[in-house]
DNA sequence: ATATATCTACCTATCAGTAGATAGGGAATC
DNA sequence: GATTCCCTATCTACTGATAGGTAGATATAT
């Protein structure tokens, strides 16, 4: 029997929600126990019982992302190179729009110098499964070079968050991926 | 007479080297007083003196990294529209790879939400001069669209700074910016 | 004498992390 | 049926390290 995945507490989850979205604001340093704790009405030491160290908060934080963030994605049987680019970019838009939130492999990705190396491993492994999914799509679509495709389709969408966001203009991510998944395929 | 600007002292100068490195490692919240101080063997009050607050130094931060980063390019009126680009990418590609460090107004970028507001205001200096200097060479090559290719190209380079920064592949930017300069002109 | 530049010594706030007490809820034992 | 035991989840109270920042003394050079 491969290693059981225990579901997480209520209070778990929650822990991770607002540590997610502390991240996502200002990144690994932006998110402290204390303030977690305050936002969600325990003590700060209560985290500890649920995440022993801060290395392992952020780690399951990266772990959650990834997941729920590949498995938002479509299947690739089901839908053209096309579709599949398009669902692509319409998850970062999403990310960006609606919660105003930077991607946080984006973010733990530009800090990754300073980041505890398992928090570093798991986000590497964010861009890993992505450049795999992304070269699939490009493959389908008979593309003569995959690996570049998806390495500017994914540096090409995490900056246009940056970008975005520090203009504080959201509608200039749309003017700037508009043409994304059409032109990449064109290439 | 305008603003006269004063020049950097030689300690603010090394100040603003050992905080610029720390930063584009880790982001605003990895350079502190105590370690740009211990590192170039003064204390750490001794940098109130040059620098009043970590804002303050924040700010002269960016200022000379956008000052220096756009007077490194070379003038538009000398060269074709595939050199400035050409250019442009170079001068990314040499933060990253010559010096293994992001840009750090990518990194102040994606920190955005949390940053001091006059940090946030020159950080959005950054971009805005770098897409007039963009935009420009776009137009000068008759680009329909030119500020959506001009964000484009900032996008396309500042993830792609991470994303090669998360793999740990500095040939990963190559290979991913390779073709940027002749594709944004053909588009 | 004054301006420049550094120091010592200190402050308050915050950080991640730890020890140990407490309360509640089963489940096993008597 | 009551008691004992253990597991879960939280708490209070604390530690040592580090953060940015301040006051005031000191040294040097013009």
């Amino acid at each position: 029997m491969p290693k059981t995945e225990k579901p997480l507490s209520e209070t778990a989850s929650r822990i991770l929600d607002v540590a997610e979205r502390m991240a996502r604001q200002g990144g690994y340093y932006a998110f402290s126990f204390r303030d977690i704790a305050s936002e969600i009405g325990i003590k700060s030491a209560s985290i500890h019982y649920h995440f022993p160290t801060k290395e392992a908060l952020g780690e399951a934080l990266v772990t959650r992302y990834t997941d729920r963030f590949l498995g938002a994605l479509g299947r690739l049987d089901e839908a053209t190179p096309l579709e599949s680019l398009e669902q692509y970019v319409a998850a970062y838009r999403q990310a960006l729009i609606e919660q105003d939130l930077m991607c946080l492999c984006g973010m733990f990705g530009a800090e990754i110098a300073r980041l505890p190396d398992p928090v570093a491993r798991r986000t590497r492994e964010f861009f890993e499964r992505n450049l795999v999914w992304l070269e699939t799509v490009f493959r389908a679509a008979g593309a003569t070079n995959p690996e570049a495709r998806a390495g500017e389709t994914i540096a090409h969408l995490e900056g246009a968050m940056i970008l975005a966001r520090s203009m504080n203009d959201m509608d200039l991510f749309q003017r700037v991926t508009a043409d994304l998944p059409a032109q990449a395929l064109r290439e």
